[in-house]
DNA sequence: TTGTAGGCGTTATCAC
DNA sequence: GTGATAACGCCTACAA
């Protein structure tokens, strides 16, 4: 790959006078800019940028690191802020931590080392001891997909995505309720006081299916299910998890949503097309890449401001067919 | 960030030195090392990889060009990429050409700016002609996913699956075939190619649905179904067509399998997770990621070797319930 | 064992 | 308008 010295030494001119070609500096004499500019094209000069980033402190890379790529919410957010980052500049490095807060830590090394401009970071867990280490970052970062305490995040709140899945269980006349996920999850805590708001004695109607295994979970599940004789309402923590659920309770012969009415979270392209299609939370995925973008590049200009911004987006609910038996499909 | 220089300077000592402590060069002072490593901690020293690339001509940076990262397939296929570069020290830029050519052109230039040290291809489309800007690349490259003439690929032969496929569809007593997807695709050769094989008259019993709408092209078929009074056996281009595909199919009251015996491609969780599951053709995502790597490095070490290798690996159909009405779901 | 000198490919700041 | 020169942070001689 040729460089500038060479393009130099080819055209007859000094090196600098490349560079203020290439950049389009006017200052210059078109017909040296015209020979030096052929002499490019010929040779397929490409800008070294690496030596470019060394030499101005800045990469143009941006990193994301999220919890797993394969879940088509994180597949879809990655593909939005490629999109918008590439539509500034930025190319994006991708780490995917696995849900391991080590691999977090190694990977928050590593983009240290690259010097990479700024930080998407979708967290492996939410509480403040975890994310200390990012607090200690140089390089700007932000939180997409939750709402952190005292981290720049743009966010739909969990805890109203939750609400509204209870007032929608509610309204459809569930009497039991059951939560597919953990109890920490901020789903469940808005998800919880929803239903409680409504009037719902959550200590008797609300059961949390979390197991080591998702099997063992769905299992647990199927079984309570069985006994019942109310209807239930079901909240899944993910379209994903959501679409197991569905699964397990038609083979259980339980009629959706007759029996037992499924909500997903999401509302990725799963829930969408199943049948019955799945009641799913849709986050503004585009909309919260390009705000990312726009507040990290606010950062990375003006230094690191002190002031922490939350950006909530919100939520809204597709219902389909595994909540309402009229819903459109 | 502190660089080396400062470290020299507040340790007392010339920055080779530092250099030397923190690449464990043996030949150094203990005490001194000591020190310098104290220091170095202190200030949470980083290399700077940027600059460590400019001087040793290695990024340690590969890129990945995928048509759509938000397909279950193309998912799986990065975070599987994306552990095995990072078990070798290498992390991946991810750009998604939407299976654009244009953009993965404007990509092409990007990565060579960045210099990375290797590329993977899943290519949007297949034919010699856009590929030929990519056999001009003087960075290691290698296509996965699929076979391509002239350049090294790590794939599974699309062909020999659809034979697969058909070979599936005709022992379960499909009597009329539907493909959907393009004509072009690989898939569909080897599909059209197997039917013909096993006796059956492709010309009249073969039909292709591909329209400019998703939806258009589920309405004709949805017609074609009705219209029908033979078991057809369908073949989507991929999991997430499928999956539209299965729900058109109910949605049109037509029994699955007994009327219409749907295959899927890929394998994703989607496929194993639907009621009725769909059979799916099944690709070894996690050794293909391995070879690639594997490949990749080789091929950086060895320098351009001029001889092109193929890889194929095989594909299994995993059956279910969308072709077999006695399969485990 | 350690320091000095040079180079990687840019951009920026000077003179001329 | 153009060419030296230095700088970015690191590594690798080479010299002491």
């Amino acid at each position: 790959m040729i460089t500038m010295t060479e393009l130099a030494r080819i055209a007859g001119v000094s090196q600098p006078t490349v560079s203020r070609v290439l950049n389009g500096n006017p200052s210059v004499n078109p017909d040296v800019a015209k020979r030096v500019l052929d002499c490019a094209k010929q040779h397929n000069y490409q800008p070294n940028l690496i030596a470019r980033s060394l030499n101005g402190n800045k990469t143009y890379l941006l990193a994301a690191i999220v919890p797993d790529i394969s879940n088509p919410y994180f597949a879809e957010l990655i593909k939005a802020l490629e999109r918008e980052a590439g539509k500034m500049g930025y190319s994006i490095l991708i780490f995917n931590s696995d849900y391991d807060h080590e691999k977090e830590l190694h990977y928050l090394k590593l983009l240290q080392q690259y010097r990479v401009d700024g930080l998407f970071l979708a967290p492996a867990c939410e509480d403040a001891q975890s994310l200390l280490p990012f607090h200690q970052l140089s390089i700007p970062w932000l939180v997409v997909t939750n709402y952190i305490e005292n981290a720049d995040s743009i966010y739909i709140s969990h805890e109203k995505a939750g609400q509204m899945v209870a007032s929608h269980l509610v309204d459809i006349k569930a009497k039991r309720f059951l939560f597919i996920g953990r109890r920490k999850d901020r789903k469940f805590i808005g998800f919880e006081r929803g239903l409680r708001e409504l009037g719902v004695d959550t200590r008797q109607c609300l059961t949390v299916f979390w197991e080591e295994t998702l099997e063992e979970t769905l299992s647990l599940m199927a079984g309570y299910l069985e006994d019942l004789n109310v209807r239930a309402g079901i909240f899944a923590t993910n379209d994903m998890d959501a679409l197991v659920t569905l699964h397990t309770i038609v083979n259980a012969g339980i009629d959706i949503p007759g029996k037992a009415a499924l909500v997903g979270f999401d509302n990725t392209f799963i829930s969408q097309r199943t049948l019955p299609g799945i009641t799913s939370v849709s986050q503004p995925i585009g909309e919260m890449a390009r705000l990312a973008i726009e507040h990290l590049l606010l950062k990375m200009k003006e230094g690191a401001g002190t002031d922490v911004s939350h950006v909530e987006l919100t939520a809204k609910l597709a219902v389909r067919a595994s909540t309402l038996s009229d819903a459109a499909f």
